[in-house]
DNA sequence: GACCTGCTGCGGTTTG
């Protein structure tokens, strides 16, 4: 650095020391460390809880710089603004997941913006951003551009992008760590990648939460500089967890999983409280909730507020102003709450029910005294007697920092396509090039020539059996090998379906006079005639009529109806998390959780036994029902489901028998329809790693999972046409009807397309996580069997058995010996 | 002596 540069450094410094301290601010040590990273031309990772201040540490760098060529321009002492000029290129673009982060995002840099003479507008979907600044985004005509992966990849899709982005100087990533293990950060992957051969000098941060991988975090957004500093804010935000304890010889439940049993506990918490918010796992838990706490509140009913996912925007939106300015007491909520812009007049945070993950706690409690210097909080509210254990167990991982990693997805060559469209959509692209480019991504660096030869071929032609289709051939190569899209209307589809995000289409649900109250899904709706009412976005309503997928409503003047369910994620609980529970009833810590569960352990052992690292405990139960085997490696649900299956088709195949069986978070139990006594030899041959893979295949139903995880990828292809906007929503039946039928056409004549090969793998790593898997049954080989014969069904086993009732059944028997069977048993109890 | 879940996120103006 020449002299005159590092004087204008030290002045562009101080200057921002005055224009913080003209706020009454300080720079932190970590802001300050960035920003000199940041002007030595290095990239990087921030990792700061969020509210610490990261906006301005992250923005500091780009702000010096147009600091610094002011005060290089300037006259010594006078305070000259640079002037926006039109053939000035757009200097830093801002990426966040969220909207209404962007918008949030917005407000905080507008002020200081605006006052250095810069240009500064979020870009982003219709109705949220201003005409103007989507003008002005699609222009170029922009300083600084706030935006999300999905509007940034559609503005590449343009073709006067690159002139846009060439004189780019910085990109921030926010939230990093929740696009780093999806395909939103696989498709943001491939967006920088091009920016980085627009701009190649571009600087580029990372801001994220903590998380098991943070090294890898980095290096995925940071492929090209593998030594990537990592910053970390000085002092990552305390947290105390606490709990709500069963009363001295208060029974708790067994099983279930909705903790209303603690509404009383929880109103009086909430009095005690400013303003709370109340966390469940699901949506219609919030429903639920909601509801009861309302029944029961005694102040103003308005106090009380709902938030979920399927809640009309402007119903959701109503409820963040009132968070914002303080005028709910309480606001009941699913993950929707977990993002987004700050409540700093929240001071109390509950969880009911299950914690599923310590990240996904020390998220939550992250929502409550967000104010510099205070401790986060969460109350957890346990719906079942062993869910203590959970939170024992997220206390001591807390405490040991050992947060859950976030897992990069590779090789998604659906994400891929959209992308080559997009390119090809933007000005077009050569193959070698774009090739060169693609490789040098993190989810894209194995991708063999092969491959890339069938994405090609599938954006051009669609593939084998389906070239004939015109509207499968989207991109063409031009004589001078650049591939391209001339059709206007495929130009126009392939805007619209931009995005990795796949939803199934919902009934919207509707007052007569207009107003929107959100969406549930088809089959609830269905079941209801009109007339009926049901329970939803906090209100009662009664069904007027259906119509093209819109569920016309009123207010029901009193009564009580079904609440929906929505089919959703599994959640389920993190290996971290299941391994620390496992720890804490084999030794519990002296924590009052665990004190507190001292009698139901006590109970565990002198019914059979406590489960250990070292051993497996199986529990072979004889009812009148019939004989369960119950088996607790704590692995995970996802994990015990494949597993269950696994045992029951191996057990089968030695003696032909109907098997059903269930999983939890903590265990399994298979149930023979025969009876049939386990021992612990017959368990480690079925344990046994051999095998795997073919007998999973046989055991599993593969070829609906496939079918099922094919049209996610061929939604994310561009092979199923979006719903246009203006039409009328396609409903769920129709879509999965051609996804179907595009399955079956391309399994029959192209059966190595890469969208089929695509969806099994993800079968395989996503849904059944394989590997997780054979580690697991590994981790079963290495344990001590302990059998157990307990006269009655366990604590540990009662939920699974109570599981069981409701789950699948997995046959070797011939429908023939079923039959039989079938007719025995009626004899027998109606006399023969 | 008990009881039965399943999250979140985004995206637009062509042609018939």
């Amino acid at each position: 650095m020449t002299g005159g540069a590092r004087a204008r450094r030290r002045e562009a410094m101080q200057r921002l020391d005055e224009w913080f301290a003209g706020r009454g601010w300080r720079p932190l040590r970590f802001q300050k460390a960035l920003w000199r990273r940041y002007l030595a031309g290095e990239s990087g990772l921030l990792n700061t809880p969020t509210g610490s201040g990261k906006t301005l540490a992250a923005f500091g760098g780009p702000l010096l710089e147009v600091l610094g060529a002011a005060a290089a321009s300037a006259e010594p002492g006078s305070r000259a603004k640079p002037r926006r000029t039109p053939s000035r290129p757009l200097a830093v673009l801002w990426v966040t997941p969220l909207r209404a982060l962007a918008n949030d995002t917005v407000r905080a840099l507008r002020e200081p913006i605006g006052e250095l003479g810069l240009d500064l507008a979020v870009g982003m979907r219709t109705g949220d951003a201003s005409a103007r600044d989507r003008r002005l985004a699609r222009a170029g005509k922009l300083d600084v551009l706030v935006t999300t992966p999905e509007s940034l990849s559609l503005l590449l899709s343009y073709p006067d992008s690159a002139g846009h982005f060439s004189g780019l100087r910085c990109v921030v990533v926010d939230e990093w760590h929740e696009l780093l293990g999806n395909k939103r950060g696989v498709l943001l992957q491939l967006t920088l990648a091009r920016l980085r051969r627009l701009s190649p000098d571009l600087r580029l941060w990372g801001l994220s939460a903590t998380l098991g991988n943070l090294d890898e975090a980095r290096d995925v957004l940071l492929p090209h500089r593998p030594d990537a500093p990592i910053v970390t804010a000085a002092r990552a935000r305390r947290v105390t967890v606490t709990t709500l304890l069963p009363e001295e010889g208060e029974r708790f439940p067994w099983a279930g999983h909705l903790g209303l049993s603690q509404l009383a506990r929880v109103v009086a918490a909430v009095q005690g409280a400013r303003t709370s918010l109340v966390f469940t796992n699901t949506r219609s838990q919030a429903e639920l909730w909601h509801q009861a706490l309302s029944a029961v509140w005694p102040g103003r009913p308005g106090d009380i507020a709902l938030h979920h996912g399927s809640l009309d925007p402007k119903l959701r939106a109503a409820t963040e102003a009132g968070l914002r300015d303080g005028s709910l007491r309480c606001v009941v909520a699913t993950s929707s709450l977990d993002l987004g812009v700050d409540f700093p007049e929240v001071d109390r945070v509950f969880q009911v029910g299950s914690p599923k993950g310590v990240a996904r706690l020390l998220q939550r409690a992250g929502r409550s005294r967000h104010r510099p210097g205070e401790a986060g909080q969460v109350t957890c509210v346990p719906t079942h007697a062993l869910e203590l254990a959970e939170y024992a167990a997220a206390r001591v991982a807390l405490a040991e920092g050992r947060i859950e990693a976030r897992r990069p997805p590779v090789l998604s060559v659906d994400v891929l396509a959209q992308h080559c469209v997009t390119l090809a959509l933007g000005g077009g692209f050569d193959a070698a090039g774009l090739y060169r480019e693609v490789r040098g991504t993190h989810a894209f660096a194995a991708l063999e020539p092969a491959a890339w030869q069938a994405v090609l071929d599938f954006i051009v032609q669609g593939g084998r059996a389906l070239e004939n289709y015109p509207d499968y051939r989207r991109v063409v190569r031009g004589e001078d090998g650049i591939y391209k899209v001339e059709d206007r209307r495929i130009a126009f589809r392939h805007r619209l379906s931009i995005g990795t995000i796949t939803s199934d289409g919902a009934v919207s649900v509707k007052f007569l006079r207009g107003g929107g109250l959100g969406s549930v899904e088809e089959g609830f709706i269905a079941r209801l005639r009109p007339g009926d009412h049901f329970q939803f976005a906090g209100r009662t309503l009664v069904l007027v009529r259906l119509e093209s997928m819109t569920a016309y409503v009123r207010l029901a003047r009193n009564a009580s109806g079904q609440v929906p369910k929505w089919q959703g994620g599994r959640m389920p609980l993190s290996s971290e998390l299941a391994h620390e529970v496992e720890r804490q009833l084999a030794s519990p810590g002296d924590v009052p959780e665990m004190r507190a569960m001292a009698p139901l352990l006590r109970l565990q052992e002198r019914l059979s036994g406590l489960p250990g690292p070292g051993k497996l405990l199986v529990e072979s139960v004889k009812r009148r029902d019939g004989r369960h085997m119950f088996v607790y490696p704590f692995a995970g649900r996802q994990t015990h489901e494949g597993l269950a299956a696994l045992l029951a088709l191996r057990w089968g195949r030695r003696t032909p028998n109907t098997f059903r069986y269930a999983a939890n978070d903590y265990g399994l139990v298979l149930t023979p329809a025969q009876d049939l006594e386990p021992d612990a030899d017959l368990l480690r041959e079925l344990m046994s790693p051999e095998g795997l893979r073919q007998d999973l295949e046989e055991s599993l139903n593969l070829a609906e999972l496939a079918r099922r995880q094919f049209r996610e990828v061929a939604r994310i292809a561009g092979l199923l046409p979006p719903s246009l906007p203006g039409r009328a929503v396609r409903s769920m039946r129709q879509l999965q009807a051609s996804s179907s039928l595009l399955f079956d056409v391309l399994q029959r004549y192209d059966p190595d397309h890469l969208l089929l090969r695509l969806a099994t793998e993800e079968v395989w790593s996503t849904q059944l996580d394989v590997q997780r898997l054979q580690e697991a049954l590994a981790d079963c080989a290495r344990r001590r069997i302990e059998l157990h014969a307990p006269r009655s069904l366990t604590p540990l086993a009662f939920p699974l058995w109570a599981e069981n009732l409701r789950s699948g059944e997995l046959s070797t028997e011939s429908w023939k010996a079923r039959v039989q069977r079938a007719a025995a048993e009626l004899e027998r109890r109606h006399g023969g």
